[in-house]
DNA sequence: GTCTATACTTGGATAGAC
DNA sequence: GTCTATCCAAGTATAGAC
C-alpha cells in the first residue's frame, strides 16, 4: 500500500478521526435539512453517520460546535459555487438570471435550509446568534458586492443603494426558502424570479449600456 | 361583586379554566419569541405562565396544539391590525409607506419572530408543517390583495402580477426579521423601507393617478 | 488518539389526588 | 375542572476502555 508523505503537509493525509469528523458533519448538514434545528439532536445526527453520538462531543466539543461546522461547510461550498457563477456577470438582468438558476439548485438541494435553521437555532442557544451572524455576514456582504458591481455602470445606481438591495436580496432568499419548505411548492419562487428577470431585462433596455437577458450558467465549482 | 349574567351567552363569562388557557397562551407566545421553537418545551412555557406543567395537556392535547394556538392569536391579532391599516390606501407609495410603519410595529414586538418561529419548527416535529402552512396562507393571501388594490389603476399593474409581489412581501418579511433579529440592528430593515418609500413614490409620480407620498398611520385597532 | 458505555438532565405525557 | 406526582423517552455530556 503506497502511502503518500507519511511527514508532508498535514492536509493531504485522511486519518481516521478526519473521516468521522467529516462524515459527522454531512449528516449534521442532512439532518438540518430534513428535520431543522430542534430535530438535530446528537443521537440522530449521530445515527445518520453510522457512528457512535459520543464523537460529536470528542470531535466537535459540543452538539452546537458540530452545526456551527455544517454551516461553515455550507456557506463556504455556496459562496465558492456564488462566486464564479457571478463572475463575468455586468448587467442587472444577467445577474438576476444567475441568481435565479442558482436558487434553484439551492431550494432542491436545501442549502438555504440549513442557514434558514442555524438563524432559527439562533433565538434558543445561548451564544449561538453571535457566531451564526458572523457566518452571514459573508452573505450580505458578497449580495452588496453583486449588486454593487451590475449597478455601477446603469442608470439604477443612484436611485438604490447597493447595501439595501443586498440585505434585501438575501432577506428576500431567507424568506422564500422558509415559504417553499413549508408548503413544499416551488412554483411561487419560480415565478417570482421569472417576474424579476423579465423587469430587470426591461430596465436593462431603457437604461444604460448592459443587457444580454440570458444567464450564463457558470457551471465551474 | 357583579356577575353579569351567570346564564347568559358563554363569550362573555370569564371562567377559571379560560383564564389559565389565556394565560398559557399569551406565555407561549412570549416564549417563542425569546426562545424561538426549539426554546418553547412545556415546562418553560408553564413557569412563565405561573401554572403547573401537565395544564397544558389538559387544555391543548399537546405542546404542539398550545404552540399552534398561540400562533391563531398572532396571526388574528396581526391581520386585523393590517386590515384597518391597509383600508382606504389606493396608492403604492401609500401602501409601502404603511407597512414600513407596520412592520417595525413587528420588529420591535416580535409578531414576525412568532411566525418564523412556528415555520421553522414545522420542519421538525411531524404533520406540524401543514398546519401551519394553514395558518400562513392568508398571510400571502392579504399581501397579494392589498397589492393588487392599489397596482389594479397604475401602469405597474400590467408588468408585475399581484400574486408574485405578494408572495415576495411576505418572503422579504419573514427574511428581514430573521436577519434583524439575528444581530439585533434595525437598521438596515429601516433603511430598506425608506428606499422602497422613495422608489414608490418616484414610480407613482411618473405613473398614473395616485401617489400622496405619506402614509396614514392607522392606529385604530 | 479514537471510540464505547454509562451517568445525569430535561422534556412530553398521564394517572390519579383534590 | 384543576393540579400534582410520577413514568418513560430523549437529550447532553463524560469517564474510562481500547
Amino acid at each position: 500500500m503506497v502511502k503518500a508523505g507519511v511527514a508532508a503537509a498535514a492536509a493531504v493525509r485522511t486519518t481516521r478521526g478526519e473521516a468521522t469528523r467529516q462524515q459527522l458533519i454531512d449528516a449534521a448538514i442532512e439532518t438540518l435539512k430534513d428535520h431543522g434545528y430542534a430535530g438535530a439532536s446528537a443521537r440522530v445526527i449521530a445515527d445518520r453517520a453510522g457512528v457512535n453520538q459520543g464523537l460529536i462531543f470528542y470531535h466537535f466539543d459540543s452538539v452546537t460546535g458540530l452545526l456551527l461546522a455544517a454551516l461553515d461547510s455550507v456557506s463556504d461550498m455556496r459562496q465558492a459555487r456564488y462566486s464564479s457563477a457571478v463572475d463575468g456577470v455586468d448587467s442587472p438582468a444577467e445577474l438576476v438570471g444567475v441568481a435565479s438558476s442558482i436558487l434553484r439548485e439551492d431550494l432542491d438541494a436545501g442549502h438555504v435550509a440549513v442557514l434558514v435553521a442555524m438563524i432559527a437555532g439562533a433565538a434558543t442557544t445561548p451564544g449561538l446568534g453571535e457566531e451564526v451572524a458572523k457566518r452571514i455576514a459573508p452573505w450580505t456582504g458578497f449580495a452588496r458586492d453583486a449588486v454593487a458591481g451590475v449597478l455601477a455602470d446603469s442608470p439604477l445606481g443612484s436611485l438604490v443603494p447597493a447595501e439595501s438591495v443586498g440585505f434585501a436580496v438575501v432577506a428576500l432568499y431567507l424568506g422564500m426558502e422558509m415559504l417553499t419548505h413549508l408548503d413544499g411548492d416551488r412554483a411561487p419562487a419560480t415565478a417570482l424570479f421569472d417576474q424579476a428577470l423579465q423587469l430587470a431585462t426591461l430596465l436593462g433596455g431603457l437604461g444604460g449600456a448592459g443587457g444580454t437577458a440570458m444567464p450564463k450558467d457558470g457551471e465551474r465549482m
